[in-house]
DNA sequence: TGGTGATGGTTGTAGCAACAACTATTCAAC
DNA sequence: GTTGAATAGTTGTTGCTACAACCATCACCA
């Protein structure tokens, strides 16, 4: 079995894409934990929350969304229910499920950090970009996601939005 | 001040490459954990100083190349000295600075990681991408790292690469 | 020469994530 | 109904990263 190496276009490329990989979740961290005192996972758990009905989900489905392991959204949602962000509760249909549901705090803190955190993402990927980009990076993005994401748990809550829907499996 | 926020396509970018953010260091990580018993940064610092004339680098600017703080690589580099893959010595020209060098064991271990990294890569990035969408993709990244690594430290070694190197500044 | 600030690096401590072990509930089969 | 397997979640341990404190050396200059 040899090896096929990159040719320069494609190592060119794969360096750049590494590099943003490397940076960009960093700078997102800092926006959120100086303006919002929240880790970039945690704020995304309570936009998770924001989105969904009734400001509620089960921690499996919450889980999935987020590409966290339970163990780890366990200890997470604890720390977010200490500060008073959220709240769990029993699932009425399931006894063995657990309900995660955002307080008015929670609520009110989304809206309270969104602005900043949707400017840090225009600056630094959005403006960075022309429209046309702006289209490419979407089917990149899309077709890179095929083999990493195929059933389009991370993508989810976006499908509410995309105008032209996957078909259906 | 109000806040622009994203419109339906902006939107769906922007969800697709969070994903992407998401997804792809995990998979890269395992792979090499899986294989090599190494972490991705691990792997990465090895690769540098693979690339590095005389297999020697400064911790000061091998930190740079991997965006590591001087504390975090001073850990790892211990620990990859502790494992007989990398050494230090004090820098002959300045007393303060210290040398990494890659040892045989090390060098060894970068030839017999690369091909199996390299296999993840295409699999997952550059094999899912048609020849156009590479061009685009070097280009979109290379527009957003104008704002998070304006003096292309992490892309430094690639540089060498490049058929197309940047105008001089 | 001898202070002062800046540079280069190491070590100790605290916090977060991965993994493993455990409890409790549900579902299916007999 | 009772046993066994699967599901849902929590808690404890280990390892890595960020932050802070610290030491040594260099460069500058009075």
């Amino acid at each position: 079995m040899t090896t096929r190496w990159l040719d320069d276009t494609e190592l060119a490329t794969w360096v750049r894409l590494a590099a943003v990989l490397e940076l960009l979740p960093g700078v997102l961290d800092s926006q959120l934990r100086r303006d919002s005192e929240l880790t970039h996972f945690e704020y995304y758990v309570l936009a998770m929350l924001s989105e969904a009905p009734k400001h509620t989900l089960r921690m499996t489905s919450l889980a999935q969304q987020t590409n966290a392991t339970l163990p780890r959204l366990s200890h997470v949602v604890r720390r977010l229910e200490d500060r008073g962000l959220v709240e769990r509760f029993p699932c009425p249909e399931d006894a063995r499920a657990t309900n995660a549901r955002l307080t008015a705090k929670g609520w009110e803190k989304v809206r309270e950090t969104a602005p900043g955190h949707v400017a840090t993402v225009r600056q630094h990927v959005i403006d960075a970009l022309t429209p046309e980009q702006i289209t490419q990076l979407s089917a990149i993005a899309e077709s890179i996601l095929s083999t990493l994401d195929p059933d389009g748990n991370l993508t989810a809550l976006y499908h509410r939005y995309d105008t032209t829907p996957r078909p259906d499996r």
